[in-house]
DNA sequence: AATGAAATTTACCCATGGCTAACTTATTTA
DNA sequence: TAAATAAGTTAGCCATGGGTAAATTTCATT
């Protein structure tokens, strides 16, 4: 009946089937560049998680080995129907979590870094409850209108 | 005026004063066990936190060259003020959201989980968005009963 | 006080995900 | 087309935070 505690290593270990943090912040930002023209390259995506092109080499070919990305040296990166797919849900699981933080009243130029250090930490079932505050703040505009006038005369105040 | 993307790996990077999540973590339950005899032990520590005692060891060590721990090889292990202090306000953090998480529903099983996971990530504004978020539920009790009732009402669906 | 058990440390090893330097391949462009 | 430049890869390093096995220290007990 003792509670169960755990370090955060742990606790965000790789588990079978799914990806690490980093993996998962790889596909996202794969399947973002991938919009335009269907594919990307090793140089944008490095560019666009601001790390050096041989870390983004080193992941790619991780992906490329789960069958996430169509990957050949020199070439291309494109997605694999799966990837293409964990990615969408990916990105869905920001969105959800960046509207969530914005009717929380984060600051906006909070928000970005905030969902992306949370977005790989919460279980679906977490992110469940997320989406029922945004749809509950949605069909009660006069409580979201509280709210926000709640908040703001908080502004002011420390924690 | 782009955004500015980054992976997990660089957000949880150590800054110069603060600590690492792990570091957290093992101040955390420091803390905690020290509730008790005003001290804890390397045995105590990493079956709290359900390591094995040479990874106690290890952190312990960085800890105490931080001087946030008070600690000689084989003795016992007590909390220096500065530490103190930290774990104090760690604990606060783990328990607003904690609170958090319950009134936004989150079941009770897994809400130690997702705070351990979350309580490394969130910034000291957020933090005081989720501490306002109890706030305004505490003062609208109404409004409360409404969510909760909400939120039944979809417990079967799926995201 | 000596011995055996328990607690702790040390010395390694592992994986992750960064990095730089140096090399290779691809693409421009003169 | 040859040379210059850009893009990408490889090899090897670093730090973190885990782990095991073997040594050491402490403590309890006889």
């Amino acid at each position: 009946m003792e509670k169960d505690f755990y370090t955060f290593s742990e606790y965000m270990k790789k588990e079978d089937d799914s990806l690490t943090a980093s993996m998962e912040d790889y596909l996202e930002m794969i399947y973002r560049l991938s919009g335009r023209n269907g594919f990307t390259r090793i140089n944008e995506l490095s560019a666009a998680l601001n790390v050096q092109p041989p870390s983004a080499t080193k992941m790619v070919q991780k992906l490329s080995e789960l069958k996430l990305i169509k990957y050949e040296k020199y070439g291309v990166i494109m997605l694999e129907e799966e990837g293409r797919l964990l990615g969408e849900n990916l990105i869905k699981r920001h969105n959800v979590i960046a509207n969530f933080l914005s009717l929380l009243g984060v600051p906006d130029e909070e928000i970005l870094t905030e969902t992306e250090k949370i977005e790989h930490t919460v279980s679906e079932q977490t992110m469940k409850c997320f989406n029922d505050f945004i749809c509950f703040m949605n069909n009660n505009p006069d409580i979201r209108k509280k709210y926000i006038s709640y908040i703001e005369g908080h502004k002011s105040n420390l924690l």
